[in-house]
DNA sequence: CTGTTAGCGCATTCAC
DNA sequence: GTGAATGCGCTAACAG
């Protein structure tokens, strides 16, 4: 034990010092703790209302709610009684009865697939930033790759969100097109459905495993496997039309079921080593990764042996791995930023904007090379 | 292309089919369609309330509200009237009313610090199960491991939800205090604070980090490093006094200030070289690998020439990595249950429940063994 | 500038 | 078993 003994555990020794006066409301008054104290956990004791503050200031609840939302000049003595009953009172607006009396929740939703694949918590920390300085709550829900709890779940999330962001829905185009018919806004990210009146936002990933391709087959490869993800994926179904393309420059492409996460990717080896490929590439980073942990583990070299590639360069912030992946990249961030920016022009009625793209980059690091017997 | 070409992309042809009738409300009438076709995204039309369905169904309010919540007994014939009301309409009940009638919202906060460790989702995933079943949405925000915002968030949460899980909080005691003392049902979930009358469920990780230097010792290990977490986490305090009991033992632990992430690993490497240690144990796992990484692309071998522990045991399942990591091991999904357990029963008055400890488990694995050079 | 008056949409007493 | 009336807590006209 060298340094750092323990301070670490407690920030503050206890009972060392209260809140700031910054930080918390309801030091104006001695009373404050005291009162505060009351609140024992047993008595399900009535919360106090904004009627109570008003009675407390000698205002109207006009003046309160005036004061509490800056709606319109107030003298500043009563404001000043308004806010020291709020602080003695410990008073916190009720969320339903402001979403019920303004009309809007004041917040919105995102609805993913899984939360477990890093790429979703960074693209959510943008949509959170963008929200919260528009001033609203973000809502997250998960849907565990579930397409049939997805609907549900995007449902609960619309009637208490003032708009909803669906990541990469699993759902299909029916449940979709019911959802666009409530007249509430709604933006898709990472799924475009031709004739559906949801604007999108979504990565480019034809582009990006083209560009996947285009490595490869400079590279010399001609035979490469496709580890597949969710079925009801449609960035997957874009992948899948990216290698289709790439067919006409003599590349072919084994389509491998596998699936999203890296266990998926490791179990799916085998099934690369018996296709007779020299390349392979992965549906996402994580199933990149798992396959190249397996690929090694059975005695070949990556990329030596066996090119890897993945997608949305995840690896590099996230993952811990001595492998450098080779895969396409996006800006998460972006992503997330327009998703959120588009999401709350809708809200804003300033809506009827167009798809938006964003673009993917190949980032060629340590796991291709020239396939160990070339083509020809 | 070889396989599957590419049906994934929509799981239904465009037009192929509607919304199943177990999917959907809405089928009974033939004019579903056409009314819910009405609601184009522009017109920000008045969204339906039970009124309306009452006027369609020729009932009042109250009864469409009783068929809906099942709430007392109702002629058969004006239940299916009410449905009927309901699909043809395309009612869905307002979130903020009935949460302002009937005086709860229906949902659970849940704050984490960082969504990107995959030990969060995993407890969110059983949080989400007890949750659900009890009718209950959940609502998920993340600190982003700022100890500043925790307090505030934590607030928004309180204001929102009927019950709030406080994962990990990095506040001060004062801020918890204060929290604890608004009478609003909110249980700890890894931070134990003396004195705090707030339930808890947290990961017995003293006891873990025991078990941890009790393999380093027998292994021959005396020097050993920590890969200090972030300051304010209780669960590093703890880790740090079992450190410090170790010491009875023989232990020597330096620790190194580092952080919770892979990449905070992969740069306390150096240090770790420089103190001179056989083994080092990191905050968690995924420092752990990034430690491991960066240390084998220092030219040292794991764990011949030095070993490396991790926590948590997220590198199974979540994990890529060709390194099997010795770590400490809890049941995140039993952490999640019982944290969400420990909070119905809170909210149902149930309360006073006392303290629940989660066990950890040592999994030697391939990055533990003899130090090179034995100490003695 | 401030208080009074109406609802927001729903659940829930009450009478019938 | 059903409808009418009341109120949840708050905001937003509306007068003053």
């Amino acid at each position: 034990m060298t340094e750092n003994p323990r301070t670490s555990a407690e920030p503050d020794p206890p009972g060392d010092r209260m809140p700031k006066k910054s930080e918390l409301p309801g030091t104006a008054s001695a009373s404050v703790m005291a009162s505060a104290s009351v609140a024992k956990k047993g008595a399900r004791q009535r919360r106090v209302t904004i009627t109570d503050v008003g009675t407390a200031a000698g205002v109207s609840t006009s003046t309160v709610s005036r004061v509490l939302n800056g709606t319109a000049r107030v003298d500043p003595e009563l404001a000043r009684r308004v806010q020291d009953a709020v602080a003695e009172l410990g008073y916190r607006p009720n969320a339903a009865a402001q979403g019920l009396a303004r009309g809007e929740a004041g917040a919105i939703g995102v609805l993913v697939p899984d939360l477990s694949n890093p790429y979703f918590p960074d693209v959510l920390k943008s949509v959170s930033a963008v929200a919260r300085s528009n001033g609203r709550r973000v809502m997250v829900m998960e849907s565990d790759e579930d397409a049939t709890s997805e609907h549900e779940l995007a449902e609960d999330l619309m009637r208490c969100c003032d708009g909803v962001l669906l990541c990469s829905p699993r759902m299909n185009r029916a449940e979709l097109v019911d959802l666009s018919l409530r007249g509430h806004p709604v933006v898709l990210v990472n799924r475009i459905v031709p004739g559906l009146s949801l604007p999108s936002v979504s990565v480019d990933f034809y582009g990006g495993m083209t560009l996947v391709c285009g490595h490869l087959t400079q590279l010399g490869h001609r035979r490469v496997a496709y580890l597949s993800g969710p079925e009801a994926s449609w960035a997957n179904a874009e992948r899948i039309r990216a290698f289709d393309a790439a067919a006409a420059f003599g590349v072919d492409v084994t389509v491998i079921p596998c699936g999203h996460t890296a266990r998926h990717g490791y179990a799916a080896a085998d099934a690369v080593r018996d296709s007779g490929v020299t390349a392979v590439v992965a549906y996402n980073d994580l199933v990149a990764l798992g396959a190249v942990t397996a690929l090694e583990e059975s005695g070949l070299r990556v990329p030596e042996d066996m090119s890897v590639i993945g997608c949305d360069d995840i690896s590099l912030d996230d993952l811990p791995s001595s492998r450098r992946l080779t895969t396409a990249s996006l800006a998460r961030d972006e992503l997330g930023r327009q998703a959120a920016q588009t999401l709350e022009a809708l809200m804003a009625a300033n809506g009827d904007t167009e798809p938006r793209v964003i673009p993917m980059e190949l980032r060629v690091r340590h796991t291709s090379a020239p396939p160990a017997v070339p083509a020809h």
